[in-house]
DNA sequence: TAGGCCATCTGGTCCT
DNA sequence: AGGACCAGATGGCCTA
């Protein structure tokens, strides 16, 4: 764990004037900063963590250089388009026998919650990579 | 050394 | 009132 900040920690020196201006205001409101830091700190980890999950299972580039956070995510979008248009293809053209391929979109639809601020044209915009099963190639 | 990425702090806003 | 969430600022680390 490290500190990014020298001048200003965790010590909460610059509250507020009128949060400081008896020592019992002032204490208090450091411990409302320190609480709050801690809270930052603890929730941007369970970010992180959810971060890593999710580099887990998209396709990387390698195993060496691992995928920034915007990254990861256009990595993640791409692939849940991807393997959309792959379910899409199969189910067209899934012989009667193979029911089990039949997914109906509620079964999956936890996959698409994404939504774009471009909006719904980009589900079809195309996946810009192909993937060998392991790894990407553009 | 510049630029990218990241962790942390901080104050504001919203929600319960 | 207090916690969650967010965005801006700051500064450290790493790589080309």
């Amino acid at each position: 764990m490290k500190s990014r900040r020298s001048s200003c920690t965790d010590s909460g020196s610059e509250s507020s004037e009128t949060d400081s201006k008896t020592p019992e205001k002032f204490e208090t409101a450091t411990k409302r900063r320190m609480a709050a830091n801690a809270r930052e700190r603890k929730r941007m980890q369970g970010l992180n963590t959810a971060f890593d999950c999710l580099r887990k299972v998209v396709p990387q580039w390698g195993q060496d250089k691992k995928l920034s956070k915007y990254e990861t995510l256009q990595m993640a979008l791409s692939y849940i388009v991807a393997l959309n248009r792959i379910l899409t293809d199969t189910r067209r053209h899934a012989a009667p026998h193979h029911q089990w391929l039949d997914l109906q979109p509620e079964n999956y639809s936890c996959l698409m919650r994404y939504e774009h601020p471009a909006g719904q044209e980009f589900l079809h915009s195309s996946f810009p990579y192909e993937f060998d099963g392991h790894h990407l190639h553009a």
